[in-house]
DNA sequence: GCGACAG
DNA sequence: ATCTTGTCGC
């Protein structure tokens, strides 16, 4: 598939998500992450996906699921969810519980094209989703206070706002979050600072990431 | 045009 | 994303 491909699928995407809705019927959700030993392996390494299945309020995961998969493109910066959402729906669909929303790591709507790979997973699905980034990909915003909890919405040249820079502890590196389908700016802003546990990164993101990476210890060194 | 650039 | 120990700061 070539760029110009991928381009518009991400148009066609776009066209398709919602950002609008609350989350507050939320009872279940998945967080989901990916890793691989590119820095020792390549581009080419093997890829780790881990799905692990939440109840709202309950840090403790009712279910985890793991798949692996050959990456069938390098990374490129705005391009994620092509390289990394093939593994992360196999070890979906291995979960046997069922969910009604996707927490992903990267972005959403604060996307250059509005299809960050929280929105590409949340359409495919046709599920509720939100990311949650350690970088921004697109978007202005004014300094954010040094206060855990405090934030700033990320606007677009057009003048949309795409999500929250949000200051997930005190002192610490902001973090990034967006709505990907079916929800709003301020419901995944609400739903992730319900999910802080007093560390910088939200503790469902922390998960999916320990257990993508025992994974790939597993089966590798 | 130049630089920056999720994971 | 990925490796790795200590060390500095709150």
């Amino acid at each position: 598939m070539t760029f110009q491909e991928m381009r518009d699928q991400q148009l066609e995407i776009a066209k398709k998500a919602v950002f609008e809705g609350s989350l507050e019927q939320v009872k279940r959700f998945v967080a989901v992450d990916m890793s691989a030993n590119s820095f020792l392996q390549g581009d080419d390494a093997p890829l780790f996906a881990a799905a692990v299945l939440i109840e709202r309020g309950n840090k403790t995961p009712l279910e985890v699921a793991t798949a692996t998969m050959k990456p069938e493109i390098p990374y490129r910066t705005g391009f994620l969810a092509f390289r990394e959402a093939p593994v992360i729906l196999a070890a979906l669909e291995k979960l046997k519980g069922d969910f009604d929303l996707i927490w992903c790591d990267g972005n959403g709507l604060m996307h250059p094209r509005r299809a960050g790979i929280a929105t590409q997973l949340g359409v495919q699905l046709e599920k509720p989703s939100l990311g949650v980034a350690k970088q921004p990909l697109t978007g202005k915003y004014e300094d954010v206070p040094l206060e855990a909890g405090a934030h700033k919405p990320v606007i677009a040249s057009s003048g949309e706002t795409l999500g929250f820079a949000l200051r997930s502890k005190r002192n610490t590196k902001l973090i990034y979050v967006s709505p990907g389908h079916k929800c709003d700016v301020d419901s995944a802003l609400e739903f992730v600072l319900e999910h802080l546990d007093g560390l910088r990164i939200p503790y469902p993101t922390r998960l999916a990431h320990d257990a993508s990476n025992a994974a790939r210890k597993e089966a590798q060194g």
